[in-house]
DNA sequence: CTGCTTTTTATAAAATATTAATATATTTTA
DNA sequence: TAAAATATATTAATATTTTATAAAAAGCAG
């Protein structure tokens, strides 16, 4: 799944670029502040950023440098001017590409598609030893210990992360509390199981959009605990 | 120093070229026909190629995919009828960018230097075994065993070094202590893995802006460290 | 011997895991 | 259908584990 972040105060332009965006099956954010867009850039997970110079508050040269100091992921800057080109360029701030409005909504596509595919050949190369499940908009990077919700990483500790890592690699599978013991706590531990209970819970107030009526951990009553896929 | 080959049988236009990139330091060599540009391009090691579209013999769209499917450098693609771009582009070739004849030398000077920093960027990041290792204001010369943290200097000991090298050059890999142990210590020596976060310690002291909530080593609680990248 | 690095050891601090008690929800049974 | 029985959810307190820190001991090169 390609997730990409617009940064655009005029909201019309914004939502022009998604739709197009949506018809290639990239899913799409908005953000209309500087401020607002340069946080979700640097803590959410996302693949591409098409980024508007002019915004109130902080501006899309200060964005594109920060962003550029974390990630390497593609940005597409544009604006009304076509000067601002040449002082992008001249700044040297590390954007992919520039467009100057207006355009058509085709020719954004075509470089959106352009530079994901590049950035994938670049860096798929680059030996990525990283296994990773995925699993509508749940995504666990296996070696990094890392756990994303719609792009947005969440801190679990380890036996939360083991946890939810088995339930998730065996979706559909039913286990019982006393299997999800034995797999993943030590075989001599002697424990209750009550202690499943508790881990549950608090991954689901981790990752669940709303923790009672979760949408990841199915509860099958009086046998065990199910990944929904 | 980057090497650059421009296929092209206008020789002028060639030379045109040839002399600005030269101007920044660019060392440039010039094929005129398909068959040769194609044949250097796969047995040399250019860092960047600049390619006609039309050629007597192999025409470019025969060249960039051909090279393409051996190599990831940067390809230009140049044409005196814009509507070839849209065929380019449609074609699915893989060429980064297209420019349509007449253009401004320093136009071309400038996309060549972004397609070199950009490539540079995102090849020398993804974890290979380079010479230098460089993430966030934090640079490690493995030759020179040498660490700068944003440009200053810091003297680690042996095993320090060899330690964040280590981690630095698999970012985003969670190591558990035995494992650090295993692969920076002697195979045979019996150690205790209290060292580890002994030496870890002492290398956030030397790197980290705030040591106890350090931005460079982070700690898996219960499985190990990751260098976060 | 001397200064530096590395390792060990001990203790403090931090984070996480478990237990236990209570509340809530679901199923069973009368 | 209501009460009882059973299972799970929730919460908070407690226990355990893991890591950080500091300092001492051991090793080593000049």
């Amino acid at each position: 799944m390609n997730r990409i972040l617009i940064i655009e105060d005029e909201e019309s332009i914004a939502a022009l670029e998604k739709d197009y965006l949506e018809l290639s099956d990239f899913t799409v954010e908005i953000e209309n502040t500087g401020e607002k867009g340069l946080e979700r850039s640097l803590k959410e997970d996302f693949d591409l950023i098409i980024l508007d110079l002019m915004l109130p508050g902080v501006d899309g040269f200060e964005i594109c440098r920060q962003v550029r100091e974390a990630k390497n992921i593609p940005i597409i800057m544009v604006s009304a001017k076509k000067d601002d080109i040449d002082k992008i360029r001249g700044l040297g701030l590390g954007a992919d590409d520039y467009m100057t409005k207006p355009f058509s909504p085709s020719e954004l596509v075509a470089r959106v598609k352009a530079h994901m595919a590049r950035y994938d050949r670049l860096t798929q190369s680059g030996a990525q030893d990283n296994e990773v499940v995925e699993i509508r908009g749940l995504k666990i990077d296996k070696t990094a210990r890392r756990v994303y919700v719609n792009g947005e990483e969440k801190q679990l500790t380890t036996k939360e992360f083991d946890l939810l890592t088995f339930l998730a690699s065996n979706p559909n599978h039913v286990y019982s509390k006393e299997e999800l013991f034995r797999n993943i706590w030590d075989m001599d531990s002697i424990g209750d199981i009550a202690t499943v209970t508790v881990h549950i819970k608090k991954i689901r107030e981790k990752i669940e959009f709303d923790s009672s009526n979760p949408q990841y951990i199915e509860t099958i009553w009086g046998v065990g605990y199910r990944f929904k896929v």
